[in-house]
DNA sequence: GGAGTATCTGCATAGGCTTGCAACCAGTCC
DNA sequence: GGACTGGTTGCAAGCCTATGCAGATACTCC
């Protein structure tokens, strides 16, 4: 630790050459008076080294703000500790904790998240292309792939583990369980009375949306209840709200609860009925939908709903990729998660 | 999909060896009957390589499933086309727009955003040592930096740009100006007729809200107004609520506005007094915050707000950030932006 | 004190790509 | 026809780290 003058951090080593030359390896093995060999496995847990050496080293490196070029590391070990998340911008502006919970969970195992936000379903390919030039060590699908896509991806490899998907035969995910969740909001809608029934869908082709819809309808009918409208969503505030318009324009408001597929358009279907029709919810017509986002717990909203475990299943989804990532290929396991229902104060009792 | 033998497009490389070797380049130049180099020049633009021959080595290329590894590529060239997002998972929640805007603006030119969501602000720190293994290409800071950061940051030459903080002398940012968006919507509410004006703050340290309320007050003494009640919040719906009934709970309610940090908060103001104190908004208060998220534009909230143009915000954090990456050190430069009333129904007129 | 063992250590090579340099080729011009 | 030109190409070295292997060192045990 001689020269380097006064509290100028770590100007001795670039010996005035080169600005912008990176600390490397071997700059710390020279001040430490050892082989970029040893500055490596002083870095790596459980490597063979000397304890007194690679304090030493590790030592040397701080003091030199050497960090390992995580790069390079990468192409050495041909892992790159980087996990891609495909995302629908849709479900991180309607559900942001979906990002913060992988990301954390993630963290934790010292794997980091390269996120591909997508806006439409065909962007997928275009970032599929780019997600196998990175060498990431997996990928999770939380946006349909198209049957091209996946074949690129397991051509090459890549475990790949589909979040709120079904995946395909074969592929591994992770999900809350949609269905039972529309079994659950639907028997505490019939619970509290309801027997005139208006659904909001979402786009047809979410399958997220479709299990939701069907756990509703399958209740629906044991619970002696009829479906009296029906609208084609997508999972925004716009068309939740458009719903309700459309039956009062077309004369139908004999419903006495609306069951949107998620909360967004939840809160538009109660935002037209109260501001439009001048309903009472829930005394004229109740409201539910799924998600329990933030926007539902507000004084103003309170709609009735049904919560995914996202710590759970992004705990789940760590662990399946981790596993996957260690073992190469394996079998294909999907593990499902139960919603809980959070009851809101738009459907009564 | 099992045997995987029959008509698999991309089968005849690894001849029979090992089944995870990954390709490369020197099997795409086996193939072709080219050089390594020619296979790294035909993927590079602008490269030195005669077209037809480009034009048959990306073929076979293609017919392999080659993509160049952009990590040994990194590592080559010392240039990742990675920037790093350190960003506050409020803001995130609060306002997704923002994640959106800059990783598409970003992959405009080929570079991607690798995200570190923090929730408190002693996260940034472990943060920092991450960012420091990747060889990002640049940081956009987008939630504080302690001084010590920062000096690891400098230390290290990453570019380094602030977004929505003002950044130390010395630094590149990129703002909304957030001082003339609080002198707009104090101008806006005090143009309806309020004078006695409730103010609800964001916490002490975040620079944003201070900017914001420094522009309202300035612009509340120009007008002539007095701030009649205080309140140090958050950010978050809950403070904003929570503000309204401490004041209703000392016994103020002499204000006829309240104008908010963020729309946030004034949404959780106006829930309190609509529904706890049976106030109207605007009639006996008005409300008014800054962001125009999407709650504030739903029928129920129709929050009186000011929108930051995040579009050009992240288009302008692109090019700087470029700009940077190419030339290496360059003069501070601060841009800012200014924001766009937003009326509302929650100020009258 | 010597054989045997366990632990460290450095060398050399691997990992996949880029790029300066010099050799090469087909033209072009006089 | 020879010198010169400009565009292509391959070689080899470089970017930075990881790791098998063999030598070195220290230590135990008899």
């Amino acid at each position: 630790m001689s020269g380097r003058g006064r509290r100028a951090p770590n100007r001795d080593v670039d010996g005035g050459q080169g600005a912008n030359r990176r600390l490397t390896s071997a700059d710390v093995a020279r001040v430490a008076g050892v082989s970029a060999s040893a500055v490596s496995r002083a870095f790596t847990p459980g490597a063979s080294v000397a304890p007194a050496k690679r304090e030493h080293i590790l030592r040397a490196a701080r003091e030199l703000g050497y960090r390992p070029n995580v790069m390079a590391r990468a192409v050495a070990t041909r892992r790159s500790n980087v996990v891609g998340l495909i995302l629908f911008n849709e479900t991180n502006r309607h559900h942001p904790g979906v990002l913060l919970a992988l990301s954390q969970a993630f963290s934790k195992i010292g794997v980091r998240v390269m996120l591909f936000l997508i806006e439409e379903v065909g962007e997928t390919s275009a970032v599929i292309d780019h997600i196998l030039s990175y060498q990431l060590d997996g990928v999770i699908a939380a946006a349909p792939i198209s049957q091209e896509d996946l074949n690129h991806l397991t051509a090459s490899q890549v475990p790949l583990l589909f979040y709120n998907r079904p995946g395909e035969d074969g592929f591994a995910s992770v999900s809350c369980d949609h269905f039972a969740s529309g079994v659950l909001i639907a028997r505490h809608v019939l619970s509290a009375g309801p027997r005139r029934i208006a659904l909001i869908r979402s786009h047809a082709d979410s399958f997220v949306g479709n299990e939701r819809l069907r756990g509703v309808e399958e209740e629906l009918v044991q619970g002696g209840a009829k479906v009296v409208a029906d609208y084609r969503g997508d999972f925004g505030y716009d068309l939740g709200f458009a719903a309700v318009l459309d039956w009062a324009a077309r004369g139908v408001d004999d419903y006495d609860a609306v069951i949107a597929a998620n909360d967004m358009m939840a809160i538009g279907a109660k935002d037209a009925l109260v501001y439009r029709l001048g309903k009472r919810v829930p005394e004229d017509v109740a409201v539910a939908g799924f998600d329990w986002i933030e926007a539902s717990r507000w004084l103003s909203n309170g709609i009735a709903s049904v919560d995914q475990p996202i710590e759970h299943m992004a705990t789940a989804a760590v662990d399946m990729m981790a596993l996957r990532i260690e073992n190469g290929r394996m079998p294909a396991e999907r593990r499902l998660y139960p919603g809980r229902l959070q009851k809101g104060s738009t459907v009564a009792g």
